[in-house]
DNA sequence: GCAAAAGTGTTAACACTACACCCATGG
DNA sequence: CCATGGGTGTAGTGTTAACACTTTTGC
């Protein structure tokens, strides 16, 4: 250790979410309208402090929940950001995560009170401070960990259809792939169970319906990519 | 935002590296003995305080150059350590790094000021706080990191042979390759250059010396795994 | 009956693994 | 001359990407 504790200064700690959906075609992020008056209405991630009992992932757990009213959510630390002036008010490091939110429960919660809109992740606006770098980070995360761990299912509902599975992939992957060879390769990895249910409406045929199953979740790749043709497209 | 920013608590910030090293044959861990009161001598990883006008990159550099001198060295940043109890003096958020420093440059400076040691990997004493903890999120780190990345030459000295790289990445992964295979695949992976040297000494026959040719070392395998043959042992 | 999406197989190129022998040199 | 580590090639196997047609059904 350089120094003894004594008089070291102390920041504040924020955290800040990146929070990804999808609506069937695109990925979407939730971004909300700054109340404070310092840059009020900016857009910016959703975000907050850090309270003196609480662990980091704490934190973010409830933040997030006091957000959407949603609790296991998949989430996961990033990066920090700490340069000395990145928030004019005070210094204040802040702690991003990535959270990845199903389509179906979103919807049903009072996003309104935080003044909360879900964003084309192509259409973003103006973001506060450094909040798009945050995001540019946490999309290059949210790649390579789909390349590799079964995460894109999060933010699909329970039961979903291949079609759909794709549609995601190439959402985050912001590309198109093969359906016979995806298909082929996420079948293969034995992570999916096939229901006997069809999804009706959306097409004439109707797709077949799958689940993920339980213990396969928390799984990476064991030989190599599951959903991904290459790495290319990975930094 | 769910509060002002008025009267939140603030934390120390501390940055912690987790320092790599090679000698030819082993990793490395650098350690220093804790001169605080609290936990005296207990080995732990090098770290400082984040100081009021410094990015928290910065102040990982700062800390770093003060312990080897080295400044150039590879620093990535990793996980925040955050849970409240973590330090039992005062409530401390911790940002680690991992650093990569060359086997025939930290030997030439004074570690002594910090009483810091070299230890094997697999031989650590007992850590202060969640350091081993940080430890192990760190070898993980580095393996993933290994594998897709030109990164490993950091460990080594600017010319080096195939056969050292090999130990390298053995040591890093913790297993043994075959020679023939891991020539082959470094080789032609482009990210190397022969030079017309051979180093002598080690063996009767010498070996070539390679060195990284300067525009790779920031690039990430092309089309699969650049050094590693399955990626089973990664997470 | 036709438009729209679902579903399914084959092949050719490439990549990976496993494996064994000769080379150069210092002692 | 021999012990030590450096250096190289091939055959067999598995994996990947590219590619097109048939099925179902709502309208």
């Amino acid at each position: 250790m350089l120094d003894q504790y004594g008089k070291q200064t102390k920041c504040l700690v924020a955290l800040d979410s990146i929070i990804f959906g999808f609506d069937g075609t695109k990925l979407k992020l939730l971004l909300v309208k700054r109340g404070i008056e310092e840059s009020k209405n900016v857009w910016s991630l959703m975000g907050g402090w850090l309270q003196p009992d609480e662990s980091l992932d704490e934190a973010a757990s409830r933040i997030l929940q006091a957000l959407t009213g949603l609790t296991d959510v998949y989430l996961e630390q990033l990066t920090v950001f700490g340069k000395p002036d990145r928030d004019p008010i005070e210094r204040t490091v802040a702690v991003t995560y990535f959270a990845l939110i199903n389509v179906e429960d979103y919807d049903s919660f009072e996003l309104g009170n935080y003044h909360a809109e879900w964003f084309d992740l192509d259409q973003l606006p103006e973001l506060l401070f450094d909040h798009k770098e945050m995001v540019d980070n946490a999309i290059l995360r949210l790649r390579n960990k789909a390349a590799f761990h079964p995460v894109g299912f999060e933010l699909l509902p329970e039961k979903f259809t291949i079609p759909q599975l794709q549609k995601l992939y190439e959402a985050i992957f912001n590309t198109e792939f093969d359906k016979r060879n995806f298909s082929r390769r996420i079948l293969s990895s034995g992570l999916l169970t096939k229901l006997n249910e069809k999804q009706k409406g959306f097409s004439k045929k109707g797709a077949f319906l799958y689940e993920l199953n339980p213990q396969a979740s928390g799984k990476a790749a064991s030989s190599n990519l599951y959903f991904v043709p290459s790495i290319d497209r990975l930094v």
